[in-house]
DNA sequence: CTGCGCTGTTACCTCGCGGTTACCATCGAA
DNA sequence: TTCGATGGTAACCGCGAGGTAACAGCGCAG
């Protein structure tokens, strides 16, 4: 399953970040940690996450300046951890525009309780549709119907479903590299960038799992698989979809 | 003589709990009263009230984000209660989907009659009750029957009958469960997302529990438990519920 | 206290997904 | 045409996700 989410943690502990990474990682969180200011300048850079996770007793810049920072720079969420001993600042904390907080020792998963709120707050507005939160009980209808060829997908409940009606099964993987072809049409996309949106891995030189996937999910959306029109090849470059 | 209904207060004033505690407790609700969101989240773990009368003003996680909250996992009204000068936050309380909305200071029997209103509102209609269970016997309410594959099953009783009207008995885990998948059908719905619809727990990783409830629900409601059909896995996603 | 039924945990097994390898087809440039 | 490069895919295989039997712990009724 795809991850729910990005989160960057900013602590000076690296046993800490050890433990964090591996438990948020665990839940599906695509987790990123540093050990200070200016390396959680550098990590945002390279991309903005949904949370960042910030202690509050840093070594040099402190917690609150840096959440400062975060504030006036970006649209994310701010998770404060502090000390055991610290709770007086947690108004302050709080004040200053943290949207949650919690004090060291915690108990993971609490933190991961307290991280999940913060994106799904943060989650809510900007991205692509989850679960909108409707009053009451939702309609029996799955998610959004795409067609592809000649075919329907259901985005919802990740199921696919031929002219005739007739669901085809689809694998984990066939349906992530499907969603991704529909979700760019008109673009070629390098095997690098099929692996980096499948959320899978780094590609490197001559490895063909990209191109087996193609086969196997032509097999199943191509009406004629042998001459493919919907999942093109384009030589040397990738591949493209084109409705 | 038994209460009328269940009602959780959310306010950080001890006076404004204590004084609705008093009065509500008066009028014949059953009362519960907490200080913020953490302890909110552990009462509904208790188990889950008809209302929550919600501070919009809280310290830590704001009550626009606990209405959030509430309405992502739960079934039941909500009233919110705002400040002297907030007023233009009704709209948006409103829009978020609170059931309704007064604002401090508020006149206890105005307060009573919209709680009331709220609680008719969610008793009668739509919304579930899984809290008949402790709480005995509710309005007799004939309760609404949902098929479920060549089963039906009984929301107000708790109880699932065969094809042959035979009654099939269901422990209170396995009603949960299938309840949470009824209301959700054609959706995948995680491990983690089935746990806390449930009222359980978070999820932690390799937590095989909702394995084992599915196998003990599909011996019980699937013609070939074999072959699970209506109850379906999702590779490396979770479960889904296809009628 | 005792027995029983419900529920989670552990452990083992199974199976299908998905990647690797290998070989062939096809394309493009000489 | 020839030859290297690129892509298609058949066949095999390791591993990890999921099913479930068996056990343990717990709450509850008697």
């Amino acid at each position: 399953m795809s991850a729910i989410g990005r989160i960057l943690v900013v602590d000076d502990d690296p046993d800490i970040r050890d433990m964090l990474s591996e438990y948020l990682g665990l839940h599906g969180l695509e987790v990123t940690a540093v050990d200070g200011g200016a390396a959680m300048r550098d990590a945002l850079a390279q991309g903005i996450p949904d949370v960042v996770l910030l202690d509050l007793r840093l070594p040099g810049e402190d917690g609150l300046s840096l959440l400062r920072y975060l504030r006036e720079k970006h649209a994310l969420g701010v998770v404060m951890v502090t000390g055991a001993g610290e709770t007086v600042d947690r108004i302050v904390g709080l004040e200053m525009g943290a949207d949650d907080y919690i004090a060291k020792p915690f108990e993971p998963r609490e933190l991961l309780a307290r991280i999940k709120s913060v994106m799904r707050r943060v989650q809510g507005g900007s991205l692509s549709s989850i679960q909108t939160a409707t009053t009451g009980v939702r309609g029996g209808t799955g998610g959004d119907r795409v067609s592809v060829g000649a075919c329907s997908l259901d985005l919802g409940s990740h199921r696919l479903f031929d002219a005739q009606g007739e669901e085809m099964m689809l694998t984990a993987m066939e349906f992530d590299l499907l969603k991704v072809f529909v979700e760019h049409p008109n673009q070629v996309l390098s095997r690098d960038r099929l692996l980096t949106l499948t959320r899978n891995r780094e590609w490197e030189p001559f490895d063909r799992s990209i191109d087996i996937r193609i086969a196997r999910l032509r097999r199943k959306v191509e009406p004629d698989p042998e001459r493919p029109r919907l999942i093109r090849t384009v030589r040397s470059a990738g591949y493209m979809y084109v409705p």
